[in-house]
DNA sequence: GTGTTTGTTATCAA
DNA sequence: CTTGATAACAAACA
């Protein structure tokens, strides 16, 4: 699922790729996926171009020229951009196959056929013949117009600061936590607190730093909040730079294709040998997730 | 038919 | 008011 690393890695590229490129056609194909009507959303795009796109937490926000409205647009847990131009493509969210299947296939082969399909809920035609997609199988994900100051209203309302800022350090996490009674998994999964964690990175931190999911917020010394934090930003950058753990483009004859998957030591390992001990890797739900730890190295 | 996958919000309870 | 826990959303797969 998108987090923030995944997240990141398709800003950058469409960044490079389809900023200033006017919006010749585009198309919602669920009404549903909007969070404006359809008429007000399409008008206020059309012959527009993106001027910058940036990110907060795992929402994208593209900056529209000369215009008051911000496109947000929130993958969720199945969302996917799809970008192709001269015959490249860039994809970016998650995939609808499990790893193994997508392994052999082309990017259209995993998409299921031509573009638009099924998933797709709306699409960009550019000047140049570019074309943006956006797929989403749950219909989580969600594409929106909105003015500045709302932006940042909701901005401020939701997302506590980045993991890579330097206003995420042990002091603010310590303060957080000292007068938290939940589990430290679900205070890492709260956007409020710190914004783009999810399930896998969240799984992976709190493995590194060696501190069990359930721990009681309050229960960490600040000694341990400090590896905490520590190892979340060291394992972000580190996802950053090998494109996400989910995200998959297709141009390996470019020699960009990369992947965290191989990383991961405790996600997706259950009933596997840990990497530094002997036992096994435990998996049991909590804060309604699937969550993955080792009884040996984690306390 | 059942359980599982998870980002975010709504809802309810304490 | 705050906090925390859980359901709901949706679709596909094992």
């Amino acid at each position: 699922m998108p987090e923030l690393p995944e997240v990141e890695t398709i800003r950058l590229d469409l960044n490079s790729d389809l900023l200033n490129k006017k919006i010749t056609f585009l198309d919602v194909l669920s009404v549903k996926t909007l969070k404006n009507g359809k008429a007000f959303f399409v008008k206020s795009l059309l012959n527009k171009s993106f001027s910058e796109i940036n990110r907060r937490g795992k929402l994208l926000i593209f900056k529209i020229n000369n215009d008051d409205n911000y496109l947000l647009i929130h993958l969720k847990m199945t969302g996917q951009l799809v970008y192709f131009n001269n015959g490249k493509s860039i994809a970016g969210g998650h995939s609808i196959f499990s790893e193994k299947k997508t392994k052999k296939l082309s990017l259209v082969e995993s998409l299921g056929g031509e573009l638009p399909n099924k998933h797709t809920r709306a699409l960009f035609y550019f000047q140049d013949g570019s074309q943006l997609f956006f797929n989403d199988l749950r219909k989580f994900g969600y594409l929106r117009l909105v003015k500045k100051s709302a932006l940042d209203d909701l901005i401020k309302k939701n997302y506590g600061p980045e993991p890579l800022g330097d206003d995420f350090n042990s002091n603010y996490l310590f303060d957080k936590l000292k007068n938290r009674k939940r589990n430290i998994k679900s205070i890492l999964l709260d956007q409020k607190i710190v914004a783009g964690l999810g399930n896998i990175y969240v799984d992976e931190s709190l493995f590194s730093a060696g501190v069990l999911p359930d721990r009681i917020a309050n229960s960490l010394e600040f000694e341990e909040v400090d590896v905490l934090v520590k190892n979340i930003k060291r394992i972000i950058k580190l996802a950053i730079k090998y494109r996400g753990t989910t995200f998959r483009d297709y141009r390996d004859a470019q020699g960009r294709s990369g992947s965290f998957s191989k990383f991961l030591k405790v996600y997706g390992r259950e009933s596997e040998k840990c990497l530094n001990c002997e036992a096994k890797i435990e998996k049991k739900k909590l804060a309604g997730r699937g969550t993955h730890f080792c009884l040996i190295c984690q306390k």
